[in-house]
DNA sequence: CTCAAAAATGAGAGATATGTCAAAATTGGA
DNA sequence: TCCAATTTTGACATATCTCTCATTTTTGAG
C-alpha cells in the first residue's frame, strides 16, 4: 500500500470521465503542493495530467471549482483518517492531543496535503469551516467533560488554528519534527487552560505511537 | 494631524523624485490593503497613485522591489511608534504586553497597515525577520529577567507570531476588538509559561490606556 | 467487432499584465 | 525668466493565461 491513497487510488476501473476527473484532481494537488494556490495555472495542471487544455473545461468551470473540490477531498480523507484513531477515545484531552497530531503529521509528511491544507484554511471558508467543526467538537467536549476551562468562539478556534497551520509550515519548511508537533501540542493545552506541567505531562502520556 | 503618517507625510517640499516615489509606495498600501499581495498589480498601483503605467518603471525595477520597500517601511514605522511607548519599561512581561497591544492596534486600526503586515509576515522572510527581531529580543529579555520558562527558538517565535497575525486577521475582518488583543496577550504569556490566572491578571495590570 | 455517444484535443480569439522607449512635459538652479 | 537635465507619458511589443469550439479520438455496451 503506498503511503499516500487520499485521490491517487484507481484500483478500481472506474468510466473514463471519473478517471480524467481525478487525474485532474491529483494533478491539481502537485501544483499546489509545487507553486502555491495563487500561482496554480490551469494549463500547469493540465501540463502535469498529460492531458489537453481544453480537456479542463469539460470537467470544471473555473479553477476555483477544482481548487475547492480538491481541498475538500484531502480535509475529508484527513478528518475520516483521524476519526478513525479516535473511534474508542472518549476523553477530550487524549482526544484534542491524538487529533492535532495526526493532522499535523499528515499535513507535513507529504508536501502536497499540507499545501492544500494551509492554501483551503486560508483562502477557501467552506473548507475552512470543515476542518474547524471537528477541532470545535473536541473542544466543546472538553470543556462538558470540565476538562477545558475556555470561553470557545471563533476567536479562540483561530487562534488554535493558527497554531497548527503555523507547525505545519514550520515543518513543510525544516522537516518532520516530532518535537515540533509535541509542542504545538502543548501550546494548545496551554490556551485551554492546562498549567505547564499539567500540559507537558498529557502530552507526553497521551501522543500516540 | 491624521491618524495614519507612514509615508503620507509630505509636510516637507521633497525633490520631484522623491515625491513620485513616497507617491506609489503609499498608493502600493492602498492597493495591498484593498486587493491583497497576490492580486496587486502595477498597473493597480499607478491608476491609484494617477501617474502613467511607464512611471512606475522609473522608480522600481518590478513588484517585488516596491513591495518589499512599502512592508518595510510600513515595519519600520510601527517599530519606532512601539519603541516610543515602551522607552521607559524594564520589566519583559509589561513590555510583550505593550508591544502586542501596540502591535494589534497598529495593524488593525488601518486596513492598509495590516494587510501589508500580514502579507509580509507570510511572504516576505526579510520582513518577517525584520519584525520577529524585537519580539525575540522581549522574550530573551524575559528569560534573562527569570519572568519567562521557554525555549528561545525560531518555533517559538513561529507560534507566538501566528496567534498575533490571527488576532489581526480577526480584528480586520470583525473590526478591531480590545478583549481579542487582550486575550491575544494572555495567550501568549500561557506559551511563556504563565498559569491562567496570572496571564490574565498581568494583562489586566499592563495593558496601556 | 461495431458504432453511436462521450470525451479529448489544440489552435485560436480575447483578456490582461509586464516592461520599453521616443517624445512631451516638468523641474528647479543660475 | 530661461533652459538643460530630469521626469513623466502612453502607445506598443511581448508574454501569459483563460475559455471556446469544430474536429478527431476513444470508449464501452450490445
Amino acid at each position: 500500500m503506498p503511503p499516500q491513497t487520499v485521490v491517487r487510488d484507481r484500483s478500481k476501473k472506474l468510466p473514463k470521465r471519473d478517471r480524467t476527473r481525478l487525474a485532474l484532481i491529483d494533478s491539481t494537488l502537485d501544483v499546489i503542493a509545487q507553486k502555491g494556490i495563487d500561482l496554480a495555472k490551469i494549463s500547469d495542471i493540465t501540463d502535469h495530467a498529460g492531458l489537453a487544455n481544453g480537456t479542463f473545461y469539460n470537467h470544471f468551470s473555473d479553477k476555483d471549482e477544482i481548487i475547492n473540490e480538491a481541498a475538500q477531498r484531502v480535509a475529508v480523507e484527513m478528518a475520516r483518517q483521524i476519526d478513525t484513531d479516535m473511534q474508542t477515545v472518549d476523553n477530550a484531552v487524549p482526544r484534542m492531543i491524538i487529533a492535532t497530531t495526526r493532522a499535523i503529521g499528515f499535513a507535513a509528511s507529504e508536501a502536497t496535503w499540507g499545501a492544500v491544507l494551509i492554501g483551503a484554511l486560508q483562502h477557501l471558508p467552506s473548507v475552512r469551516a470543515d476542518i474547524l467543526q471537528f477541532l470545535k467538537a473536541d473542544l466543546q467536549r472538553g470543556v462538558d467533560q470540565g476538562a477545558f476551562d475556555i470561553e470557545l468562539d471563533e476567536f479562540l478556534l483561530d487562534q488554535i488554528a493558527s497554531l497548527i497551520s503555523a507547525s505545519i509550515r514550520a515543518q513543510i519548511e525544516s522537516g518532520v519534527d516530532p518535537v515540533k508537533t509535541a509542542r504545538t501540542c502543548e501550546n494548545i493545552l496551554r490556551l485551554c487552560g492546562f498549567p505547564r506541567a499539567k500540559a507537558q505531562q498529557a502530552v507526553k502520556t497521551h501522543t500516540p505511537r
